[in-house]
DNA sequence: TTTATTGGTGCACACGTGTGCATTTGGAGA
DNA sequence: TCTCCAAATGCACACGTGTGCACCAATAAA
């Protein structure tokens, strides 16, 4: 059975007040009444209510995480962080995925209000807006992480994408490109909006023109969206001899795709991704891509929710948002446009 | 600020016991004031304390998930399934990595137990006995999915893995393959063993013998370590000409190894998962795998850990075990020994 | 001895919700 | 008009924990 902090103390023979400030190490309680009740406790099996607790002190100890898929690994990563620093502070996590489905949302937020978690992640998910209101009303901290909506939000850590995205192309111009494609994902709103501009900057730096057909958005994000895209990609006029794509997933797809129809990555097409899900180092040929430190968002974004939590209000009540670079990672997707390396297979 | 049932109750006029049923559509109550309370609280914002319902009702509509790794994208999928059943009947998850590490599972069980979730699902975790023990005595569902431990669970959730194992390799030896090796993951307990036993048993069927060192036991199941081992099927002095691997990510490990090594797949040598991972579609080539229906396991699980919840320990307590069946799923990463086919790049 | 002080413990209430039982109200029947 | 019944509602307590305050005993100070 359940054994309570009653139980507890009638076996003790003192009340359950003492029990409870003896758990908590109250300074009230005499050192061997303590010990004595903590010995006990552990002995009885007791184990604290945290519905109780969480009525009481009006704290659950309960962080909300919303993340689009699970099935992500760029997700997966981050929740890794996120699941470091939460458990080492005694917090636990409600982790929830939308699927972009304004039903499934709807339930999240509503389960999270009702459970009365401390704070909220947002993890690279376009929230909507009406739903990220509703679970603003509450007066706890809200992270959102890669922010995709339009509004900024007043605690947030971002990658920089901008920058990550320039890396990519001027290694990609820096190889002699000039004809170079970017396979965007249109959902991803604010992130893909970065990556892109890093893409028409540095093409317009160069002095290279985005010909037709070069943008594609994709409006999936996942493997075989990528795939389906390698012929709209082959069927321009010119087709480009470099691809840049939002993320990798997208770009393992189109890897795939183009290989299906014969040609050879990357001597006659170089591909880029970005994200660096660890899947992409075991593509063949493994995946030239952008790695984001995706442990430290993660652990940032935690940390950043429960020092809000903590440092009630007062301390520092401006908003505060935090950008993390990563760096370029050169695999062998990528190679001088035209050039034969020594990949081909026979 | 937070609106509780009471705060309703002062402002529509009646007692908070009139707004409690009201809300839970209590027959006692008239249908008008049902009507208009069910209103009135809608519009002040109104959401039920969890906490403090869970405290008087003793259920927390909470159901406890364990995996090794949220990484691990055949976990993923199964997630998938359990929250599909969890959110249509109403429950949240607690989605809790082990990394299988003490440490952590004993955080684990302990945020499970304070919680009081009303059940708990296992998912191919080799979760330590003494954790599951100390889980058990609190009375409450547990079901476990690929049990990996030695001794049986009353409610689990198999996946025919002999079934699996034979096919893939009758599928390898009706290829004409005579030296087959077996890349296993030691501490996947007897989800190895039924692997590994229809392995041998096939070998044996075939009368083929199995050489010194064609069977090796992995002690992680990540990419890397499948690519570490590459070299040590190939240092043998007759390497096999398919290797069967545990699973999808040792297979896609392997593969990367073997290629970087020159190794052309499928022509030299044949590679075969299992599990069929999203990323097995994508590699290069294609991996042939056996198809786990990972998200109705994980549907299945959600499914009976409610119904035994619900069906009160009268109707069936004795336990129940179900076996699921996959499909075996030929892809390009086999082929027939020593044929040269046409997946040459060049 | 009396008084003030301090350390240790218990009482009683609160958190938000649910429920058995008592109470009120309104209407029908005698 | 009185009685009775059923429908509708409120009272009071319970769940397990935390906390302000009162209480008690023992010791130090006067």
């Amino acid at each position: 059975m359940v054994v309570s902090i009653k139980d507890v103390a009638r076996e003790a023979g003192v009340s359950h007040t003492t029990v409870s400030r003896a758990l908590r190490g109250s300074p009230h309680i005499s050192f061997d009444t303590t010990k004595r009740i903590q010995q006990l406790a552990s002995e009885m099996g007791y184990e604290p209510s945290a519905a109780a607790r969480s009525l009481k002190t009006n704290r659950s100890q309960v962080l909300g995480v919303i993340v689009s898929s699970i099935d992500d690994p760029f997700f997966s990563e981050i929740l890794q962080g996120i699941d470091d620093i939460a458990l080492q502070k005694g917090y636990s996590l409600f982790i929830a995925a939308s699927q972009r489905d304004r039903q499934r949302e709807k339930a999240i937020v509503r389960t999270m209000r009702e459970h009365r978690v401390d704070g909220v992640i947002i993890c690279s998910s376009p929230f909507s807006i009406e739903q990220s209101h509703h679970l603003s009303t509450f007066e706890i901290p809200i992270v959102i992480i890669n922010n995709q909506s339009e509004e900024d939000h007043q605690y947030s850590i971002y990658h920089d994408d901008l920058h990550g995205s320039r890396q990519v192309m001027k290694h990609l111009i820096d190889l002699g490109h000039k004809r170079i494609g970017y396979l965007g994902y249109s959902h991803a709103g604010r992130t893909d909006i970065k990556r892109l501009t890093g893409y028409q900057e540095q093409m317009k730096a160069a002095r290279l023109t985005i010909e037709d057909g070069y943008v594609i958005e994709a409006d999936s994000s996942d493997l075989n969206c990528g795939k389906t895209l390698a012929q709209q990609f082959l069927s321009l006029p010119h087709p480009p001899t470099a691809i840049f794509c939002f993320n990798d997933l997208l770009a393992i797809g189109l890897m795939h795709g183009l290989q299906e129809e014969g040609i050879h990555i990357p001597e006659e097409i170089s591909i880029a991704g970005f994200d660096n899900i660890s899947y992409s180092a075991y593509t063949n040929p493994p995946l030239t891509t952008f790695d984001q430190p995706k442990r430290s968002i993660g652990t940032k974004a935690a940390e950043l929710v429960l020092s809000i939590l903590n440092d009630n209000q007062e301390q520092e009540m401006e908003s505060k948002i935090q950008l993390l670079q990563g760096s370029l990672l050169v695999r062998k997707s990528t190679g001088k446009p035209g050039w034969k390396g020594n990949h081909d297979q026979a």
